[in-house]
DNA sequence: CTGAAAGCGCTTACAG
DNA sequence: CTGAAAGCGCTTACAG
């Protein structure tokens, strides 16, 4: 228990009577040795209080092991990634794994350079929120041979593992939802058009205005980026609108926010005077004044499901890629009124 | 440009016509390198697409670099720590380092699992918001020639360097608002009574009364954890007391929103029922309805200025630590009313 | 079942 | 200014 002066698998192998082939051996849980020697090791690392040290096991071993584990996320600013990594992150840490985080900020340099970061790390693993300007680097990850998970999204030219949540779905029942409740005019602030997601949502828009026979105007759907100012401005946007849309559907969780700051700002009534449904939950949405109506993505459950098929793809490299489309959960809240 | 099958110092060496140690030697900006045959290495770097493996590096040098950052955070889903990361983050990140995330969800035993974690990985140094329940796991760390930056509140036993708000004064300013607004029962929900800051923000909020003359009912402090479910609880706690409260003021981020939650769900007015300030602000602060009056901690800042401390500590071990201690920032937004 | 020895990809005295 | 060689702390065939 008292931290020791730097023991290594020498001071081990002494104490124990053993080669420090054996404590190796011990210590990476081989059945071949002998039980009474297994017990010997153990107790001489826990009297030295010895702990492998991770780079010299990382240089050394020829097979992936699961100790390391890259993230490379797109903003860690937004809550849903927090809900990812923290997903990510209680497993990793059940399971004694390391986790380095990558946090690119939407910038297509910085994601390259933390990719060439977590091969110089030699990491067991990558779980990628990727953009399609990178995307041929990870694609080069995998094929050097990295173990990669990809959420959100999956890659062009190559099959991988990916986990992400049912977007259309999603957006098509916050619209449907909107619909039901009378409205014909719905605007649609909708994520940074360069990201995948972005559009699978606007189609989900879509999709619900021609169920219900409703003429979709392209006029009322705009976007710009993904952020909280872009809420604001789009926001602004939606308000000079010649003919004003009675209910708005963001694109996600800073778009959401962003766009309550000016409905607030301009004491504009939730829903009374315009309704709202965003994409993305937060855990405070009963926080917001009115609790507001939200499809739910289950990032932590996508965070899990992301990290146990990158364990199982490092076990088993030549596993074949699968699609795990977690479904989204239409959250009814106050900020759409209560019935049409 | 492409990415090459694994290329050592070895390939590059040969292709430059130099040995390894040369190329070693240009890779860590050593001067003694001739110019002609330092460009001759970086051209064949550049070739070769060639990148340094990161843990032979950290196996073999004697000194600490600056390529590993081992974090310790008590709560990933509380934005005051969010904002800390990415101040560490992005500075880490401009300078090449990478950064190992250990969050410990309050949770003593996985902190010294991490710790020990930390030690594995041979990071290079680690920001640490520490519990007292683990800090001799922390001062052992620091014993044992880590380089140690504190963030939120030191060590008992040992000097370190630390940076960390001015709690007792933002508290106070908070306080102070609220009295000046013509408040005399104030509850105040506090966090975590383990936790050091959640004693120095009672004290700025006894201080105020003091100053002000007011008499401290002790039983309008009540406290549980620091989390949102606590900030739940105690609310519906306040709302019971006989006689209640004019205003609240909560300890932290995540009590704000769970008080703001029972206020709305049970259509308190706020400021005209009961006032309220928070201590820690948001960047959707205004998102909020009313916009919330808050105690800001410059968490970005704190988080820049501790990793800058700690490259310092790594370059010049023996440096006296030194304490900064950031100013708070009362936001003054709605939720107080405008005016006495 | 266990040990001696080679070697992972680097850095660093030590010579020259 | 540069190279040959030792060695960081491990893992892994290869013998036995």
């Amino acid at each position: 228990m008292a931290a020791n002066i730097k023991s290594g698998l020498k001071e081990v192998a002494r104490s124990a009577g053993v080669s420090i082939a054996t404590v190796s051996r011990v210590i990476n849980g081989e059945t071949v040795v002998k039980e009474a020697t297994r017990l010997a090791v153990n107790s001489a690392i826990k009297k030295l209080g010895y702990r492998p040290n991770r780079a010299a096991q990382r240089l050394r071993s020829t097979h992936r092991s699961r100790k390391l584990i890259g993230l490379l996320i797109p903003d860690i600013q937004n809550p849903y990634y927090i809900d990812i990594i923290s997903g990510i992150e209680s497993y990793a840490s059940a399971h004694g794994a390391t986790i380095i985080i990558g946090n690119f900020s939407q910038d297509a340099q910085r994601e390259r350079i933390y990719i060439d970061t977590l091969r110089s790390e030699s990491v067991d693993g990558c779980i990628v929120a990727t953009t399609p300007r990178t995307e041929k680097y990870v694609e080069g990850l995998i094929r050097d041979g990295f173990p990669v998970v990809c959420i959100d999204r999956g890659l062009k030219n190559l099959k991988s593992d990916v986990v992400k949540s049912d977007n259309e779905t999603g957006a098509f029942a916050a619209t449907e939802h909107l619909i039901k409740l009378g409205h014909k005019r719905i605007a649609h602030i909708a994520g940074d058009l360069q990201i995948p997601t972005s559009h699978e949502r606007i189609a989900g828009y879509k999709a619900a205005h021609q169920q219900y026979k409703l003429r979709v105007d392209e006029g009322l759907i705009i976007s710009k980026h993904s952020n909280y100012e872009s809420g604001v401005e789009l926001a602004l946007q939606v308000l000079k609108m010649k003919k004003r849309p009675t209910a708005i559907f963001t694109g996600n969780n800073l778009l959401t926010l962003g766009v309550l700051e000016v409905l607030h700002g301009h004491a504009i009534k939730i829903p009374q005077e315009i309704a709202m449904v965003g994409f993305d939950d937060v855990y405070w949405a009963n926080s917001l004044n009115p609790a507001v109506t939200a499809v739910k993505q289950f990032g932590y459950e996508i965070g899990h499901q992301a990290i146990e098929l990158l364990f199982k793809r490092i076990e088993e490299p030549q596993r074949p890629p699968v699609s795990h489309i977690v479904n989204t959960q239409l959250m009814v809240r106050k900020s759409c009124g209560t019935g049409s």
